[in-house]
DNA sequence: TTTAAATAAATCGCTTGCGATATAAATTAT
DNA sequence: ATAATTTATATCGCAAGCGATTTATTTAAA
């Protein structure tokens, strides 16, 4: 009996389990706007600055281009963002946010901040917790980014 | 601009992060050892308490059984596992180790436990400081789990 | 300049994760 | 006991993730 290798002392079965439930409290309401997790990630990349090369958006959620590139795709049959070839560099496509894409921001905000408010209500973490548990997580992301 | 919608302030896209990240670094000494990280976390169930039934494995990793059999069906195949149906409940599927299954914690514990601490050697997370993450992290999840 | 190396996306194959549904066995209700 | 309900798994379909490879374009080198 290894206690290195049971469950309850792992952290990584902690984060894994945690992002897991986090995105399906959130599914509800990104159902009723008619997308996904990952597609609202990349939604909020474009909301922050709109018409990035794919790789740009990658490498803000720290995503690879093969994971990001299909992601798009749907997107785009969706009708929320477009794609064009870049005018300087061919190799690239620029993703912009179309009308429908820009819209979504609004009425994510009126929606899901309050919703996700609601999900934590009986949760003992307290608002003064979440800037050093943030700051826990940036280092543990920072230490493993290459 | 509205700031609750931006990734630097969401603690789900963090949680979302380290995860991926953290499975990625535990993945190349699992490779080593044939399996995925889901597969894992299967084994260490069994290896805390073997012959179990589908949905005890289920509840204990919270996820559905609609993932976790077809993960078992692979890891029958791979030969580290074997099922058989249950005598009292002939419902239930009893999931034991195969002699490979168990052989697998001790390989696991020769590598995995030290390969992770160099992993995180420049990460300034202090030894400390994981009681009180894994305590947040699991009223995150005592909070959202059904 | 012509070639070689690097870069940006895309494609392929496979494992997860999960909503929805189906099937079989056990439990409860009538 | 027979029917209705619940429970344990399994199956199906689709969206992610990601390793590996491919294609097009750009940059660097010979």
């Amino acid at each position: 009996m290894h206690t290195e290798l049971q469950l309850d002392n792992q952290i990584c079965f902690r984060l894994y389990t945690a992002a897991r439930l986090v995105i399906q409290a959130y599914t509800p309401m990104l159902t009723a706007l008619g997308i996904t997790y990952p597609q609202y990630l990349v939604l909020m990349v474009l909301w922050e600055k709109d018409d990035q090369p794919v790789n740009d958006i990658a490498h803000r959620l720290l995503l690879e281009t093969n994971t990001v590139t299909p992601l798009l795709q749907r997107m785009e049959k969706l009708g929320i963002v477009s794609r064009k070839k870049g005018e300087q560099d061919k190799r690239q496509q620029i993703v912009s946010l179309t009308k429908k894409g820009k819209a979504l921001e609004e009425e994510a905000f009126a929606t899901i901040p309050s919703g996700w408010d609601q999900q934590l209500l009986a949760c003992p973490l307290k608002k003064e917790d979440y800037p050093r548990l943030e700051q826990e997580l940036d280092s543990i992301i920072n230490t493993l980014k290459k």
